[in-house]
DNA sequence: CTATCTGTTACTAATTCAGATACACTTCGG
DNA sequence: CCGAAGTGTATCTGAATTAGTAACAGATAG
């Protein structure tokens, strides 16, 4: 799989640390250290998912289109367009083989049960979750260097 | 994701189907639709893994180390090396952003527990399970030809 | 009207994937 | 003992994918 899920997520997590505030895509690009066109064409999937919101113009950026509460990982994942591509088959087994041609048709629905359950995983924690983990991992950075000082 | 776990099923499949015969390389690729390099390359890492054994020499082939109702997806899975590499991290967010130095810390856990949930899912389906799916698919092509010319 | 931003497209370099080939080594059979 | 039939491993290549880069039209605030 590309990066295409963890960047995204990186771009949600950022928007949610930065409530009601309009995050451009160079601000973006910045913290995940690539390029602004890269975040844009993540952006515009998030957007036609309807997981952010856009302005354009001048003061322009992005924003969460709900409360990070409701956006689960599994919203990110299908709006990445990952789903179902998780295990690869092989294009064009030989159907003159009884193998070759029941091969596939036996594989998908294994495939797909343990898909299933990946997504079901990724259901049960949201954006807010993560913008969580990430403001516990500050203040705890933040009192060791204070104890250090100390 | 390659399609090595694919074709490595493809390959169990067909030897659980011949039972107690080695077959060659060269047999397995028309099977598979591909080259005898590739499937070689393929049963390196299956014998390494102790799934399969071969014999070199004329006659020589590949069969299973043990009964297929004891090799399990998830055996094929870690042994095709695709273990804990379906979710792609961004390599280098900004660590001088607290979400970019936080971000990765907080997804790898969630990332993890998905895909021992995948996991926990290949692991109910055995290479005999898959053969014998293969072998009710052929029954049921036998019988609608019957049907057909009866 | 201009500066700032998005949305989209096109081009490029690096990497990955699997097909192709080669060849040393092993083993069976005549 | 020799040749044919295999495995095991390595290298090279073309195609596809990935993300970095750049460019530019359109929108909007001031």
């Amino acid at each position: 799989m590309n990066t295409h899920f963890s960047v995204a997520t990186h771009i949600l997590a950022f928007l949610q640390l930065q409530p009601g505030k309009s995050v451009s895509s160079e601000t973006l690009a910045v913290s995940i250290n690539t390029n602004p066109g890269f975040v844009r064409r993540l952006l515009s999937q998030l957007r036609s998912a309807g997981i952010t919101t856009s302005t354009m113009g001048t003061n322009g950026g992005t924003s969460l289109a709900r409360p990070g509460e409701d956006i689960t990982l599994l919203d990110v994942y299908k709006a990445t367009g990952a789903s179902g591509q998780i295990f690869t088959p092989h294009t064009e087994p030989n159907a003159a083989c009884p193998v070759g041609k029941n091969i596939l048709g036996a594989l998908q629905p294994r495939f797909d049960a343990a898909e299933l359950e990946l997504q079901d995983s990724l259901a049960k924690t949201t954006i807010a979750d993560i913008a969580e983990d990430i403001r516990v991992s500050v203040r705890a950075e933040r009192a060791k260097a204070a104890a250090g000082q100390a």
